[in-house]
DNA sequence: TAAAAATAGGATAAAATTATCCGAATAATT
DNA sequence: AATTATTCGGATAATTTTATCCTATTTTTA
């Protein structure tokens, strides 16, 4: 559904989030750690969520990762997955025509519609302190 | 959402389900067209259904491919998308987790879970025949 | 000011996906 | 029997995605 740098994204802006919350920053080894992903591929999409604002990046020793905490809960899962892979999971074509066009329709178009709406709707309205909330109480997991 | 292999496999497999209610093989070279893939890369996702026995391959002058008549109707969107993709967009975890499980959840799963259900729901409700029947009333169309 | 602890970012490499080429096999037609 | 029209399948190449490495830069601390 999403690419491998989407999941450590998403993954990554949860555990950052958690970590902000108490005025902490965490580490790109602690974050790789944490979700399990590959450290300097990591670094890359911390890097691609930093330049669109959705992290903010500290360089130097006591250095790491954050977000505002007060931005926390306006963060939604729509702008990381944007930020990442794109807008095709919302707007492109499931079997890739040039657009998406209600006029000039697929023959998948219509029975798509409501996954890719209620997938969209998913993501623009899930935002990331529910996400980090789950982790904190222990309903949820980061890993294996 | 799908690989571009899934995309052309199912755009195939409309086209052949279209011709095979006039009794008309079609040739690799005819689908490549009409579905604006690339040849090769067509034969070996034909090839692949054909294993999967959703298609029909008939060698030789003459042949080409085709889907039995009264199974049209019969075959599910899913079992093309299974045969090309395998389950993963099912199964798989939204954020790549080992597995998908209920009693280890990542944070997004339950968030997911209604997305994907109504997927496969559609993928496991959609027919062939539907979908051909879109393309010959020109109501949908296989290309740009 | 030097050292240490971080991220930034360019260059590369590995793996997966997508795409191409070509000879072998098969079947109808001449 | 030869020719022609096909699919099959192995080898290879191109592209994209995923992953790694190394050096530069920034910031804190000693
Ligand atoms: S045209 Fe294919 S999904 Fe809309
Ligand atoms: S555990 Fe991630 S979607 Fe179910």
């Amino acid at each position: 559904m999403f690419s491998k740098a989407c999941e450590y994204g998403i993954k990554a802006s949860i555990f950052i989030a958690l970590n902000s919350y108490e005025g902490k920053r965490v580490s790109l080894k602690a974050i790789a750690k944490e979700i399990n992903s590959p450290e300097a591929f990591t670094a890359k999409i911390l890097q691609d969520l930093a330049r669109h604002s959705i992290i903010n990046s500290v360089k130097g020793a006591h250095g790491g990762f954050e977000i505002d905490k007060y931005a926390i809960s306006s963060i939604k899962l729509s702008q990381i997955v944007n930020a990442i892979d794109g807008d095709s999971i919302y707007k492109g074509c499931g079997l890739g025509l040039h657009t998406c066009d209600e006029d000039h329709p697929c023959p998948v178009h219509d029975k798509f519609k409501s996954v890719r709406e209620e997938l969209k709707d998913m993501l623009e309205k899930t935002n990331l302190e529910e996400l980090a909330l789950d982790i904190k109480s222990g309903v949820a997991f980061l890993r294996t």
